[in-house]
RNA sequence: CGAGGUGUGGCUCAGUUUGGUAGAGCGCUGCGUUCGGGACGCAGAGGUCGCAGGUUCGAAUCCUGUCACCUCGACCA
């Protein structure tokens, strides 16, 4: 349960914003720790808000013709091995599996950290001819990544996403799709989340392993840090040379296929808590939110009180709205602070003296706002309001955004507005070495190449070359 | 893995310097009064003080070891 010294202790969310979110994914119940180090249980609170996301990106999946499978949770690790890079990037992260049903293994079983390579394995079976092109499928499942440090949905040894895996007969086309997810990420961040993102190409040095290129959106936190949240990455054909991947074309000829990955996990609910939540806890915007709308009666003794409250949930679930009373006999007061740290987008107040006027109180958590509505015309004004609080939500992350890119010709500046809470942006001469020493002298790394790149030149600020790349510095978690 | 820090009731912590029968607030249970921004009264329940050794007549407190967790780095969705 909530104690009431949670809001005195996150007063100062500049400074505290890393122990107060901590403090939030726990005390709003969303997540408890797991027994294992580094796990969480996700409880019915957080795992609702993931639902609600699986539900709006699935019918995005469905609309640009993806289709779900299920793949298996352990991959032998000799098929781990056959794209270089990519095992070289994941086995210092990997769970091995060496013993089952008490006998020692003769080959040890990796627990998929993502899985490229039992895809790849499959499509290699699967795919004959042009005519099998494009496979476009994607899974739900958990995966595990044996990190160092841990927090809450942001890093976790085991976490739930989902990963798209394609394969399509052309590098063009497989580009396409690369970019076309992006977009698809980047559309639902904005409307749905109402998280703003900036979506562009990684460096070389921030790109997945074993991809040839790998697009990334990333968010502005409240503290102005960058959460990475969402990969897009385009293989070449790097993996189907790897796991042979061949089909034979209109021409005859056999050729290796070209393929895609792409992947969102539960981080988005941090995402979500660290780009909204303020002082008093989260801030949910209502296409996610478990609960759109909580019904407080206000006086619950006094005679027809709870039977108008009861009517009302009654009308809203009708109208479509994820709705619920409190009946609980806590104070109002408790109530309120409550269902405001749990981050409800709208609370419905109904008392002894709104049913006399025949009205109710509502009260928005994204910007507190009071407004009385009449009863009869709560069907349509709630879902109305619903729909402002999405897109004002969007509109105040985006100005807090905006107000927080900075354009930087110097390493000076750099660090000055990264000290700041700063996203910066530099041109940038496209080499290890320069954003190596970004990392050392300011702790931040570059995020993205903003897809829509300017054309005109200007120099590294990091070693003085002329360049026409735009990159965007930030620290990140 | 490096540097710090913390382990005492469900939660947040005091008590450790100077050893002497386990404390507070919140939460929880019951009864009553309350109820439009974290109400109040009365009565209760709940802890072998992370774990294992050691010193001592006596250890939450001192010593040794160990485990867990947190924060910040390095590494990563």
């Amino acid at each position: 349960m909530a104690d009431k010294n949670f809001v005195k202790e996150i007063a100062d969310m500049t400074v505290d914003f890393p122990q107060w979110y901590t403090d939030v994914v726990l005390k709003t119940q969303l997540v408890d720790y797991g027994p294992v180090k580094g796990t969480m249980v996700i409880r019915p609170y957080g795992y609702a808000i993931w639902e609600n996301i699986q539900k709006e990106l699935d019918a995005r999946f469905k609309a640009t013709g993806h289709k779900n499978a299920y793949f298996p949770l352990l991959i032998p690790e000799s098929l781990l091995k056959k794209e270089a890079e990519h095992v070289e990037g994941f086995a210092p992260e990997t769970a091995i599996v060496t013993v089952g049903g008490k006998e020692e293994l003769s080959e040890r079983l990796i627990v998929r950290p993502t899985s490229e390579t039992i895809f790849c394995d499959m499509y290699s079976k699967w795919i004959q001819s042009y005519r099998d092109l494009p496979m476009k499928l994607n899974q739900w499942a958990n995966v595990v990544r044996w990190e160092k440090t841990t927090r809450p949905f942001l890093r976790t040894s085991e976490f739930l996403w989902q990963e798209g895996h394609t394969v399509h007969a052309t590098r063009e086309e497989a580009l396409e799709e690369t970019l076309l997810m992006l977009n698809v990420y980047k559309e639902f961040a904005e409307n749905v989340l109402a998280i703003p993102v900036l979506v562009g190409q990684k460096s070389e040095k921030e790109k997945f392993a074993g991809a040839e290129s790998t697009f990334g959106m990333e968010a502005m936190m409240k503290d102005g840090k960058s959460l990475q949240a969402g990969t897009s990455h385009c293989f070449g054909d790097k993996f189907a040379r790897a796991y042979d991947i061949q089909f034979l074309d209109k021409d005859g000829t056999h050729k290796y296929a070209w393929q895609t990955s792409w992947g969102v996990s539960t981080r988005l609910i941090g995402a979500l808590i660290m780009a909204h939540g303020d002082q008093r806890g989260l801030v949910l915007p209502p296409k996610v939110a478990p609960i759109q709308t909580i019904v407080l009666p206000i006086a619950a003794h006094k005679t027809g009180v709870n039977e108008k409250a009861q009517e009302i949930i009654n009308t809203l679930t009708n109208a479509g709205v994820r709705c619920e009373g409190d009946f609980s006999d806590q104070s109002a007061g408790w109530k309120f602070n409550q269902w405001e740290m749990k981050g409800v987008p709208l609370r419905l107040e109904v008392g002894p003296r709104d049913i006399e006027n025949g009205v109710a109180t509502l009260a928005r958590r994204d910007n507190f706002e009071k407004i009385t509505v009449k009863i009869a015309d709560l069907d349509k004004e709630v879902p109305k309001l619903l729909n402002q609080i999405q897109n004002d939500m969007l509109e105040k992350a985006r100005v807090f955004r905006d107000g927080r890119i900075k354009r930087a010709d110097s390493l000076e500046e750099m660090k000055k507005y990264l000290d700041e809470g700063n996203f910066v942006m530099t041109k940038w001469c496209g080499c290890r070495e320069c954003e190596d020493k970004v990392k050392e002298l300011m702790q931040a790394s570059s995020r993205i190449m903003p897809l829509a790149q300017t054309l005109d030149m200007g120099i590294c600020p990091i070693c003085g070359k002329q360049s026409g790349t735009t990159m965007i510095w930030a620290r990140a978690y």
